[in-house]
DNA sequence: CGAATGCGACTTTTT
DNA sequence: GTCGCATTCG
């Protein structure tokens, strides 16, 4: 304990040499390759205090981070650190630092001032919009035209790269540019415009040596390994007239390729930029060696990263604990006894549970209300996902931008006023014509001599104009909250909930009234409260991180919510293939790699306990799983863990098994009884394996198997093998097929096949790539067949051949 | 025009 | 299991 604290004080009072020779380096460009926990936003705020110690105007600096939460954090240390002098300093999001060199520069780009920042939402609303409005719904989904284009916008490239002589690119061209074009005429930008408008605009004046370009003397990024082309560019630009940029970051925690991080960045950041200055830090600060050394068995499985190895001097702490349990919901009810046992110590606020995915968090919810422990989620945008929030920030995005008919389309018939699909259809082709935003076109609409409308909807939209009208007035007299509120009341909003009285909409109301009441306590903590302000703020705050309710609760997140994170004890749960790594991730090296950087990102979040959880059967959408162990788990060397327990001990099995399918609640209630036999016929075998190979020593068990279950292997690996290959192909050239529209094809007879298992025969085949279904008994009972993930009914022998 | 119903699709991560 | 969407019906 009194060792502890002296590390502490240690740790905030100095730095150690590397630190420091990152804090102190003068000019030209710096990289910090900063492993997890060995203090990278310590250097960052020290080396920002510190250039202001000498002499930094900290108008001239530029520090930029990934996420809000990392910003918010650096600006308080480092306003600690300078005592509050910080006037000027820009300390912000890529995003929100992008979006305010466009609104200053706005008319550069063929903006105003009040543009509209466009979230997934509306991005996929208008992309819909446009891929039907050109006949171009057929060839992709709006999600993957606009993944297209983001991916595009990334590496900084615009239409023009497109080919016109490939049938797709000419039409995604097409789409790309009508997508643009609708924006623009919205006022609006989505996420990835904000970095390419605002590099457009720094380019620019690169050119002539002013402006934008020469506007700071030092530029610092955080979180450099998950910057993408159109980042690099910009951090690059903007330092070009000094050198002096200053990047952080860790190869082996860029956990965000998929959206276009281009790791080489920071690889290759010294070829790029002559006379760089390279720190390594590897001292870490925050876990144990076991954790460490565990971390490190993972990653260094991954090919092509800088060579590096994390080291401690906080001793070996406790060994990891590993939970095998029978399904999520046992799972989860281990996650609670940790709980329970750290709310004893009066600590609760130290454990975080982490996932994968968001859908794990049900089961863990659930247990967790039944034991009455408190938790935070750290959930993206639950709040403001509710339809009735949605509906009141539309409101005031219109208000604030009318050109947006996104969000004019979204209230002008909420609540409802009459006004159908059919008028705003005809007044839309009237703005098409007319070229011509929505709510121009409502207006030309209802003036005397148009025939757009019939008499009874021109009534309802004039009314509804003048409304609107008013509301407009307001928005420039009133502060944001005063306008919320006086838009819920004026459009009859609220009163509309409360004549409807379901339970529903009394929480909306609440709902409201808490949106409200935030709207004022942002007014309260802004410097210079705007309506402006407030919208993008909504536009770019994903993390609703639970306003400071910190607090005595358990945190529950996904991993990549966990990066940047630290928590004495931490629970990484479903370790398993296809849960984690992701199933996604399964066949492509790498997506596997970055899988596995999300493990370590996982286990290096911990300080003193790391536990980690799998289970034998897991239901995630909709489908029972019996998924092999994470590889993630057996790369941890075995001397580093221990088992806490598992399925092959006491109820774990057949008592838990039994009473989960033979008369458990809801849907697992009622199956078909071949459903009952498979699972039995299973678990027994597992039971009967485990109970040999569990004893004593941790070696593989593969001298154990029963004859019967030998045989059974080897037929099915002899089969697998020769299926692979084929298979594999087969998996490759099925990925790319844009057949993707088509539903999964159930033919009947192609390759199935039986086995026998267990003295049960089975009957098994291919279900698509990569995933096998089998059942047991014959017709009708096909019904309650399984899905196997991945290997069929080779996953679970081998499973159960496996000690972890 | 709007409510009710059914259907299907979609389930990785987020600024 | 959940959501949004589309179609249908009143």
């Amino acid at each position: 304990m009194v060792c502890e604290t002296i590390m502490r004080t240690e740790k905030i009072d100095s730095l150690n040499p590397a630190q420091r020779a990152a804090v102190e380096h003068k000019e030209g460009p710096l990289l910090v390759l900063a492993g997890a926990g060995s203090g990278k936003t310590r250097v960052i705020t020290h080396r920002i205090a510190r250039l202001v110690e000498r002499g930094v105007d900290p108008r001239k600096i530029l520090a930029v981070t990934f996420t809000n939460k990392a910003a918010a954090e650096m600006r308080n240390r480092v306003r600690k650190m300078v005592g509050g002098d910080l006037q000027g300093l820009w300390l912000a999001t890529f995003h929100s630092a992008c979006a305010r060199i466009i609104r200053i520069s706005a008319e550069r780009v063929g903006l105003t001032r009040d543009f509209t920042i466009y979230d997934a939402n509306d991005q996929k609303r208008l992309m819909t919009d446009v891929a039907k409005s050109l006949g171009a719904d057929q060839e992709a989904s709006p999600k993957e035209f606009l993944n297209m284009i983001s991916m595009h916008q990334g590496r900084y490239e615009g239409p023009e790269v497109l080919q016109e002589t490939d049938p797709f690119d000419r039409t995604y061209k097409l789409v790309w540019e009508e997508y643009t074009k609708r924006l623009r005429k919205a006022n609006a930008a989505d996420f990835g415009d904000l970095l390419v408008l605002a590099l457009q605009i720094i380019k620019e004046d690169a050119l002539k040596q002013k402006g934008w370009a020469v506007r700071w003397d030092h530029i610092l990024v955080d979180e450099f390994q998950d910057t993408n082309h159109v980042q690099y560019l910009l951090a690059k630009t903007l330092s070009q007239h000094t050198q002096n940029l200053c990047v952080v970051g860790d190869d082996d925690q860029s956990i965000y390729s998929w959206r276009g991080a281009d790791v080489s960045n920071i690889l290759e950041f010294e070829h790029d930029h002559k006379d760089t200055k390279v720190v390594t830090l590897e001292q870490n600060y925050r876990s144990t060696k076991i954790i460490l050394d565990a971390a490190f068995s993972v990653i260094k499985n991954n090919t092509g990263r800088r060579d590096k190895k994390l080291w401690s001097t906080l001793g070996a702490g406790e060994p990891i604990s590993i939970y095998v349990g029978f399904n999520e919901r046992d799972e989860a009810r281990y996650v609670a006894q940790i709980a329970q046992k750290l709310r004893r110590r009066g600590s609760l606020g130290d454990l975080a549970v982490f996932y994968r995915v968001h859908a794990q968090s049900r089961a863990i919810e659930e247990a967790l209300r039944e034991a009455s422990i408190p938790y935070r989620m750290v959930a993206a945008m639950k709040f403001y996902d509710r339809a009735e929030i949605k509906d009141l920030i539309s409101y005031m995005r219109f208000i604030f931008n009318p050109a947006s008919d996104l969000d004019l389309k979204r209230i002008i018939n909420t609540p409802k006023r009459g006004i159908g699909k059919t008028s705003v259809g005809k007044v839309e082709k009237l703005g098409g014509m007319k070229n011509i935003t929505l709510y121009e076109a409502l207006k030309e609409a209802v003036k005397p001599g148009s025939d757009v409308l019939g008499s009874g909807a021109r009534k309802k939209v004039s009314s509804f104009i003048s409304l609107m009208e008013g509301l407009l007035q307001r928005a420039s007299q009133v502060l944001p909250s005063q306008l919320a509120e006086e838009i819920l009341q004026r459009t009859g909003y609220v009163e509309n909930l409360t004549h409807a009285k379901n339970r529903e909409d009394a929480q909306r109301i609440e709902n409201l009234m808490e949106m409200v009441g935030s709207i004022r306590a942002y007014e309260g903590e802004a410097d210079e409260p705007s309506l402006l302000d407030f919208l993008e703020r909504v536009a770019l705050t994903a993390d609703a991180d639970g306003a400071g309710g910190e607090g005595k609760a358990v945190t529950l997140m996904t991993v990549h919510a966990a990066k940047g994170l630290e928590f004495p004890e931490v629970v990484v749960t479903g370790m398993e293939e296809g849960v984690f790594p992701h199933a996604r991730g399964l066949f492509d090296e790498i997506e596997l790699e970055e899988e596995r950087r999300l493990a370590y990102v996982a286990y290096t979040r911990a300080k003193q306990r790391l536990y980690l959880t799998r289970t034998e059967s897991r239901n995630l959408m909709g489908q029972t799983r019996f998924n092999e162990p994470a590889r993630f788990l057996r790369e941890i060397p075995r001397n580093l863990c221990k088992q806490e327990s598992s399925v092959n001990k006491k109820s774990g099995l057949n008592g838990e098994g039994m009473r989960v399918f033979g008369r458990g609640s809801g849907s697992e209630y009622g199956r078909p009884d071949g459903w009952n036999e498979i699972s039995r016929a299973m678990k027994d075998a597992a039971f009967n394996n485990r109970t040999h190979s569990s004893r004593g020593s941790r070696k593989r068990s593969s001298g154990k198997e029963s004859p019967g279950l030998r045989a059974i292997r080897a037929e099915i690996e002899a089969r697998e093998r020769k299926k692979a290959a084929a298979n594999r192909e087969q998996t490759k050239s099925i990925g790319v097929q844009p057949e993707r529209r088509r539903k999964r094809s159930q033919t009947k007879g192609g390759g199935q096949s039986t086995h026998w298992y267990s003295g049960m025969k089975v009957h098994h085949k291919k279900f698509g790539p990569g995933t096998v279904q089998a059942w047991y008994g014959e017709p009708p009972n096909q019904q309650i067949s399984v899905y196997f993930f991945k290997h069929g009914i080779k996953t679970i022998i081998s499973r159960f051949l496996e000690p972890i």
